[in-house]
DNA sequence: CTTGCATGTCCACCACTGTGGACATACGCT
DNA sequence: AGCGTATGTCCACAGTGGTGGACATGCAAG
């Protein structure tokens, strides 16, 4: 109880096997973590319960409250680790960033984004979010970022994928999900560009019609 | 029962004075109407529950389910009106767009999106809005937007907009609630113009680094 | 005035949420 | 081997969610 991370806390049993143990605290720990990273995943952090988190990893509900605190406690270290490695969106990648949002199946690399739409609604959740944005991702963006302004332009390179993300999975967009969504790709591209690049390596972005 | 709209059914009376009447079913509806469009943009379709929505229209909960049978349904009558007025993003009015949806105040515009935004998680409530979205709004961008391709460019604005409108609003970035944020006007103006714009009529979307 | 119908009001139900304390068990150390 | 302690398991609570049926009421027509 004086700590929150008993697993990290286990000084010397810590090399568990992590393999079927059940006396595994480090093992539980992970098992709750990829659940719930599932849960609030799919249904937002709203939708999902504690319940049907310990039931998916196979432990008691209880554990939850023991190891992460809280629910809140719990999404705020998935939300971590969603974030870890997320999808970068670098001027020499925007092509690839395009095709992956647009007709994207890497999973991994969209479930930070995924995970923030579908939780975003709730403040308590929403704040978690930007915390760990800002902290891990949106800064390792604007690293990567040449030109002024990196911060903010990294958060505008956010704000479209998720916008993209938004429309394609949880709206379902039908325009944003048939054959022919491959013909937007270099739009989007463009679009990612005129904000990923430094804007004296383009044709000056604020060019009127 | 054998309606949804009663109000509209009403034969004789429908013109009623609207005022502070209190045996008027058109201004009820109105009013439930109203208090739902606040409480689902603020707190989402989960957020927002028909007892909280009831008592802010002045009343009774069981007034829901009469006239639009269920929450759902009432929530569909919601993003109807909301995509009514919303704002509009064309090759023109990108540079006003940007500028309202950086440091925006336009309540009435931005409340269709942020409206999807808050309540995107819910299955059923993204199903309700993405069919909404098709037929009123997306439908009429598309009309607005030169060159080939509209509507899937018209999604693309779309959710661009709502990306960035979700980092503002929902999580609250800081890099885009800053005095700076005024800076990066040009940037999603660029990225706008990007794909409102007719592939021919700018220097070729798909320009290489 | 009386009648018929729509309009508004109350109740309660059942399901589900997140959270907490007390107890049994198995592992690791001595 | 025995013990200590972490690890896992159980129930119950208080609160809230949406939804439905039966009753009182006011308006309009007969």
């Amino acid at each position: 109880m004086t700590e929150d991370a008993p697993a990290a806390a286990g000084s010397a049993r810590t090399q568990a096997p992590a393999g079927a143990r059940k006396r595994d605290a480090a093992a539980t720990r992970a098992a709750i973590l990829r659940a719930a990273r599932e849960a609030f995943t799919e249904r937002g952090y709203d939708g999902a319960g504690v319940r049907e988190i310990a039931g998916a990893a196979g432990v008691d509900t209880r554990l939850i409250s023991r190891y992460f605190g809280s629910k809140e406690g719990l999404f705020a270290e998935v939300v971590d680790i969603a974030y870890e490695k997320s999808l970068l969106m670098t001027p020499e990648l925007n092509e690839e960033a395009a095709r992956a949002l647009l007709l994207g199946m890497d999973k991994a690399a969209s479930d930070g984004l995924l995970l923030t739409l579908r939780s975003a609604a709730n403040p308590r959740a929403a704040a978690v979010m930007r915390e760990s944005i800002e902290r891990n991702y949106q800064r390792r963006l604007a690293d990567a970022l040449p030109g002024a302004e990196a911060t903010g332009r990294a958060s505008l390179l956010i704000a479209i994928c998720a916008g993209v993300l938004l429309d394609r999975m949880l709206l379902g967009h039908t325009a944003l999900n048939s054959p022919s969504t491959e013909t937007l790709v270099p739009y989007l591209r463009a679009a990612l560009d005129a904000v990923a690049k430094a804007p004296e390596e383009e044709g000056k972005p604020g060019e009127e019609a």
